[in-house]
DNA sequence: ATAATGCATTATGAATGCAATTTGACAACA
DNA sequence: TGTTGTCAAATTGCATTCATAATGCATTAT
């Protein structure tokens, strides 16, 4: 029995036999609902009324009901009993408590990553990051933005480490609303390719303290532009 | 009016006005159900029948089914489509990558701690180490336990930090059912103690990259306290 | 005119009901 | 003997229903 299961996942090529994936009702939900919120097409502070929900979703209550228990539980809405769900606002205070942790936990995936992480692997960050470079040279700025993003991702699942994946999708959920980074300085954008520079040294070197060090500064002083901004447009 | 409402609030004394509090179902359930398994009253992989503890709590499955999606997800149960909820294991591989993603919230913990708590915190956790000292020198490990708890979570809260506090928190809560600490050597306890004395030192100078990098080891020690417990007994 | 009160409407919290899926047992068959 | 197929019981997912609290509005009193 093992050898026919063997071979069959063999011979079906990767994923052929896992299994088939069926999502239930309010896991999609969850996810749709989340994507909303994050994306910003629920702005936040406003009321989340469940009836105008399901009908835009086409569903009933109860899952919905428990979709918004999940995304309370990540933070991304607030619950007031007998009053609704409200989509959480994002204040200054909470970026300041943030990012902080994110830098904790980015440090830590670049430790982890030194140590782990493959040629092969590399290759594929530094092509990403060439490719980032080229857009900051443009001035391309969404496109070099997703091009940041993967890069990170890449390193944080370089590091092996599913929980600390989850906790630092989690806090990047929270702030990616806070989308400031259209009002990034032309120095400022410098100054992270030139970070980005050094990410990339040390982690050809795998020097894991070095890029752990880097990686917590270089979340710092995004968070100085965030807050430039933020307090710039109030 | 406004006169009225004050000398209600005087003449009450405290807490008569206050907002009487009002959990919903789910929440309370949630909470107890956490509990029940942080504490391991419900086994690791046991299956989790919903009707079950449906008749336990007296409650209906809605409310219950709510709680069940907010544990999972905080990773303390899975959640297996149409086959129900398993309390979640906590395998070695676990551990393994949970220790050094508390180890960097810890360490985040102490950095913060120091430059924010005042005299009085301090003396506080001071008087919690002196308890638990003592604990420790009458071979009282249940309240030497407690004890050790209460101060590493009074610098996570003198931190200042809720996102820090809760995502502490919820590994806790994941790494807690694991209680090997009764397998702990006579050496291990010992050097426990001593890395406490350093801790309280380095926080009392308010030296944070200090205790940052106490409570990390500290926090690897442990885990390899814990290792060492689970590759023995088994 | 303004503020307070009572009522109707609406939304949320929880329970129940129903369809679909899984599970376990037992029989048929190779 | 071991495998496969069928079916009943149990369990889960979701929709619906009922109960309760919150909200909006009209009325009334000051």
């Amino acid at each position: 029995m093992s050898d026919s299961f063997t071979s069959l996942e063999q011979s079906g090529g990767a994923g052929a036999t896992a299994p088939i994936q069926r999502r239930s009702l309010h896991d999609e939900l969850t996810d749709r609902l989340r994507h909303l919120i994050v994306e910003g097409d629920l702005v936040p502070g406003a009321k989340v009324p469940e009836k105008q929900l399901c009908e835009r979703f086409g569903v009933s209550r109860t899952p919905l009901r428990e979709a918004l228990k999940v995304l309370a539980s990540e933070g991304l809405v607030q619950l007031r009993p007998n009053r609704g769900a409200v989509v959480s606002q994002i204040t200054l205070e909470d970026l300041e408590e943030t990012f902080p942790v994110m830098g904790a936990l980015e440090a830590l995936s670049g430790e982890l990553a030194c140590a782990r992480i493959s040629d092969r692997e590399t290759a594929a960050i530094r092509e990403a990051h060439e490719a980032m470079v080229e857009h900051y040279e443009r001035g391309e700025l969404a496109p070099y933005f997703r091009r940041n993003q993967e890069i990170h991702e890449r390193i944080l699942q370089a590091a092996g480490n599913p929980t600390l994946t989850s906790l630092h999708r989690g806090l990047t959920g929270r702030v990616r609303r806070a989308r400031y980074m259209a009002n990034m300085s032309a120095e400022r954008w410098a100054r992270a390719v030139t970070e980005h520079e050094e990410i990339m040294a040390a982690l050809e070197a795998r020097d894991g303290p070095r890029l752990s060090r880097i990686l917590k500064d270089h979340l710092a002083n995004k968070f100085e532009t965030v807050r430039a901004a933020l307090l710039g447009s109030d």
